[in-house]
DNA sequence: TTAAGTGCAAAATCTTTGCAAATGT
DNA sequence: ACATTTGCAAAGATTTTGCACTTAA
């Protein structure tokens, strides 16, 4: 699927600003999710890290982004399906985090169905299954 | 089960001091997990911030303490079933994290099986569920 | 006795807040 | 033109580090 940053913007009635097409942009580069000092990192000269809180908070809020915390309690973001909105983030999709490179990886599984002890009511899900990825087992073999 | 905070230390050939021991307690006086915050606010007055820093971390790594991060990025700790390891957190039950007082149980439910797209290799499970807790809810039809 | 653990001070980070200047509609 | 958004400064919070003093083995 193609993102456009622009439209993504005018459909939840947000102002264009250079800064927020950037991180779309940015964040869309890839299906892996990209951690917040990592966007920091690649930002840094264009965009304000005070600014970059914001426009990420904002997106998390409107359902744009989908926050994802690492085993290091630091935040990483992925576009987020487009059945996410303002109300509710389906986010039942198993993740991947590399203990070798710690990327967070969106895996077109579906975390099951589970059923929860009485009085526990469920709204959402998720699961993050950590080991290594495809490219990190591809190093280590050709090594 | 009973928690024997003298014989765990023993176990892990830890020194044992009276904040470490006390920190054992607290942390088994629930099934729930507690958070960082909330026990700096119980221990406060006992233990030094940083003490309780270096405590917690070196609990993670022998495997005596199981740390489950919550949906702010807040570290949560729980005691261990005996199965875990300094070499491997066996961390295959279900976490359900309450939206509404934030308490982290940790559920008698078990991860079913999923399978990993080619080349990725899991070696660990997390799966938290979000909603709303027996507690809560039965303060709900209370009122 | 001596290696390890603790508390305090301070540095390094990370996150939030307030406000004037810049920008988009 | 006007409401929003941005960048900078600064406050607040969290986490780490260094070192002298204390404690358990």
């Amino acid at each position: 699927m193609k993102i456009n940053p622009v439209n993504i913007l005018k459909e939840h009635s947000l102002k264009h600003t250079k800064q927020r097409v950037r991180v779309l942009e940015e964040i869309a580069l890839d299906t892996v999710a990209i951690s917040q000092p990592e966007l920091e990192k690649k930002l840094g000269k264009e965009i304000d890290r005070v600014t970059l809180y914001r426009i990420l908070n904002i997106y998390e809020d409107k359902g744009i982004l989908h926050r994802i915390m690492d085993m290091n309690g630091t935040a990483n973001y992925a576009i987020c399906s487009s059945s996410c909105s303002e109300e509710h983030h389906h986010d039942e999709h198993v993740h991947f985090n590399c203990t070798s490179c710690s990327k967070i990886y969106c895996l077109d599984v579906t975390v099951p169905k589970m059923v929860m002890p009485h009085g526990f009511k469920a709204v959402s899900m998720n699961t993050t299954a950590y080991g290594i990825c495809e490219k990190c087992n591809l190093l280590v073999k050709e090594n």
